[in-house]
DNA sequence: CGGTTGGTCTACAACGTTGTAGAGCAACGT
DNA sequence: ACGTTGCTCTACAACGTTGTAGACCAACCG
């Protein structure tokens, strides 16, 4: 156990409280017994115990991120956003994995209280509006992503049905008109889900072009999750049902990644016969062959986004409570060579 | 802030010691009081608070894990691992990034400890056997990856140089005679790197096979990192400085896929032209255009022996400390298309 | 010159938990 | 019948920090 406010009160002959104000930067401190403090603290290596600070004064500094999985990359490169946004700001973060399962999702939410966490970032799946009320319990919590709209909390989500608008008039821009679109979700006709609102964005976009939409083209992925084999399957099916198709919108940049892969297995080329544009835009994205187009939903600045809300919660007044807001990053369409524009390096 | 164990033990109307026997799973308590204090904690929804009981025991049930980046997919594939073998033993994980940096990584053992941590994880990349001392100091601490060999610490590594050898051996079976290296690390002549140990395999391959070794064939990164970028950018010069070579080991898995779609660029057939492996087996290599061969270092039974080895250390007396352990396991080559054989789904 | 103000510091009591010491009581052996 | 044992439970004191209340002193005001 390494020294105390004890030691280096005694070391700099000042009472313990002064030691603490020294700490947490209490304005009325004589510079020269500033000093001796700080000199004391150093002397000894000092560092406050976080676990008596926080039982004291109710905070940690630490927040939790609760997202589905770190092997997703959108979800990796989430959590690195948001442990230098909360590092940043003196956090630290505890990552909890969900699998997208509901009841670990409803755990992550009761249980991580307890955890001591000052505030939670929670990025659920599985959950939707129904469950609303489980979340009203707890601390600070923003949620990230497209689920439970209209709940208790914060929000940080996304330009999901304008940006998906946005991707499929790319390729309607290309010249493409034969535009399928996987990793639809038709099972739960579920308004809330990232799947329906970028799915209303495709539908959007080709009535816009006075297109008829073609079921054919709307592909749903078997696997429970979006992921490269999902979307490999889905681009393979497509080619074996005999659809003609000269674009693919992929919902997510992994679902993007699988079927590049599959459409090469086909004997398919990018964007000669088919051009295909994801979204999420992950570092990989870049380096797949051809580098894959895609939506950049703001994935950085959600990360701080939340970061900052979840922060304003904490430091709040239970009294002078703001309602929730909803706030989504601006979007952009990252055009690599899978659309027919050459890859920008550093992009 | 929720009930106290003070509210537990009054509905319970028992004493609050009673109340933290009951959670402890202290033996002496009889059944029948047991129930009542567990239905008071049911109906209060009793949680414990960590802070309190981190400060009076000494025990926070977190440990920290410091890696680079999550945005690097080895080690977000490491810190999902990490984080469900930590779960299932009932600790939560505070996930640090270094990015490779050795100052962070130098903060990261000083600092991290008195962010209550029980223990930590680290996986250093720049900190090297001059800083073995550095790492002396603090609480429960294992050691991940291959820097700073006979540490005062345990240490959970690889077969770096039998299973670069094997990869080696693998295309050398395949009939591939001119293999180039790509991601050596010719700086630091270091001995204890990832670069230098497989590299080490490399050579000891080749020699068992009568095969001379062609400096031109081995390739460093201009990058300081092992990326996409720096795999892609070390065989478009490979191919630019007219070498000639019908293979290519690359040290890492990010460094493969970036070689394989600089190959592609450069019109070269993977594997006709020039077969790939890879190193890492990260879920990306099985889905790349083509499949990738890699070396599966054992991933997740190196999380599970960290985090064992680590509650070891956590929970050991200081009197009956263990000397420092390294340990190591298996690693096997996953063969796919890059070598020229079939990928197997869901491998 | 007495009273007030405000800057600087200290003493003390919490925060919620667990370790220690020991009280109370039934069962047991002698 | 009485000490001993062992189970069950309780009271109390920590753990290291911060909030509260107030002491002390110099500077200032009238």
């Amino acid at each position: 156990m390494g020294p105390t406010m004890h030691d280096v009160a005694r070391v700099a002959g000042v009472s313990i409280k002064t030691v603490s104000n020294v700490i947490n930067d209490y304005p009325h401190v004589r510079p020269g017994t500033r000093d001796r403090v700080i000199e004391a603290i150093e002397q000894l290596d000092y560092r406050p115990n976080l676990s008596a600070r926080g039982l004291r004064s109710g905070r940690t500094g630490v927040i939790g991120l609760a997202v589905p999985s770190l092997r997703e990359n959108y979800f990796a490169e989430l959590a690195d956003s948001v442990i230098r946004a909360a590092e940043a700001r003196g956090l630290g973060v505890i990552v909890e994995q969900t699998g997208g399962q509901r009841d670990k999702e409803l755990l992550a939410v009761s249980t991580s209280r307890p955890r001591f966490l000052d505030g939670l970032l929670f990025s659920p799946v599985s959950l939707g509006q129904e469950d609303a009320g489980a979340l009203a319990i707890d601390g600070p919590l923003v949620l990230l992503g497209e689920r439970i709209f209209d709940g208790p909390t914060d929000h940080v989500t996304m330009h999901n049905m304008s940006s998906a608008q946005a991707a499929v008039q790319h390729l309607l821009e290309i010249g493409r008109r034969r535009i399928a679109l996987v990793g639809a979700d038709l099972n739960g006709i579920d308004e809330t889900s990232s799947a329906s609102l970028r799915l209303k964005g495709y539908m959007r976009a080709l009535e816009e072009a006075g297109i008829e939409m073609d079921p054919a083209l709307v592909r749903t992925t078997e696997m429970s999750r979006w992921n490269r084999a999902g979307g490999a399957e889905a681009a393979h099916l497509l080619v074996r049902d005999g659809v003609e198709f000269d674009a693919v919108f992929a919902l997510s940049d992994t679902l993007g990644l699988g079927v590049l892969r599959a459409l090469g297995e086909e004997n398919l080329r990018v964007p000669d016969d088919v051009a295909v544009i994801g979204f999420d835009n992950i570092d990989e994205s870049n380096y797949s062959v051809p580098s894959m187009t895609t939506v950049d939903p703001g994935r950085e600045e959600i990360a701080v986004l939340a970061v900052d809300r979840l922060i304003e919660r904490i430091s709040e007044k239970t009294a002078d409570r703001r309602p929730p807001e909803t706030v989504k990053p601006e979007f952009r369409i990252v055009k690599r060579e899978s659309t027919g524009f050459p890859t920008i390096e550093g992009e």
